[in-house]
DNA sequence: GGAATGGTTTGATGTTTGTCAAACGATTCT
DNA sequence: AGAATCGTTTGACAAACATCAAACCATTCC
């Protein structure tokens, strides 16, 4: 139908609006800087903790990190159907904080 | 008496075990980022709270900082009598995690 | 020695947070 | 329609956190 991607999004900041404290905060949690590493990839993912290496968290646990991430401006969230895919806001985040998610990306754990 | 800086120094962890997530912790709090904005200009500063612009907090919260930004490898404490002299430990994370610092502090809110 | 000074430590308090479990909502499948 | 699926929401609970106040510890000044 025109759209290629399908779907709708979730709510999540503007671009100007990205804080950096709610980004630094939300990536200050050891699961959710573990998925700053998959995200890092550029690729979407849905949510199932199976599918990003949480298989020790409850789903409404994984659920309570992406809105974080989301509402920190970290994260976008299309909804096509009853999946949810989310990926890195990078464009965003690099044009409002030039060289940080490179820096940040670089600098994760092995 | 040979030491041009005198004092000792506070424990504070080696550059090599500086944990990304403990220093976005750390920085993921208001008062702490306002904290790293002091300590950009690389100069070392008191602990008193209105050296800091930090007013409104209490001496003892300010010391709770401190303690926080220094365990996380953020700064580092040097005590000479009564002064505690504090400063970034902008080396050891330049080292540690390449152009994570010139990111963040490019990001700080004006 | 005694008082003042710069910070730390401890205790108390209210808030936020990470987690799970159960109930729920919407979508898809049969 | 009914059942299964993917994820959210709500509630509960323990742990962590930010803050202040009071006590404390060195050091410096008189």
């Amino acid at each position: 139908m025109g759209d290629e991607q399908g779907g709708q999004w979730l709510e999540q900041p503007d671009t100007a609006e990205i804080e950096l404290v709610k980004v630094l905060h939300a990536l200050g949690d050891p699961v959710r800087l573990a998925l700053l590493k998959v995200y890092a990839d550029g690729e979407q993912y849905s949510c199932a903790p199976g599918a990003l290496g949480l298989d020790h968290l409850h789903k409404s646990t994984v659920s309570h990190h992406m809105r974080i991430l989301r509402e920190a401006g970290v994260t976008s969230t299309r909804v096509v159907g009853r999946s949810r895919y989310v990926r890195l806001r990078r464009d965003d985040l690099d044009a409002r904080f030039p060289g940080l998610l490179d820096a940040l990306i670089a600098a994760l754990p092995a």
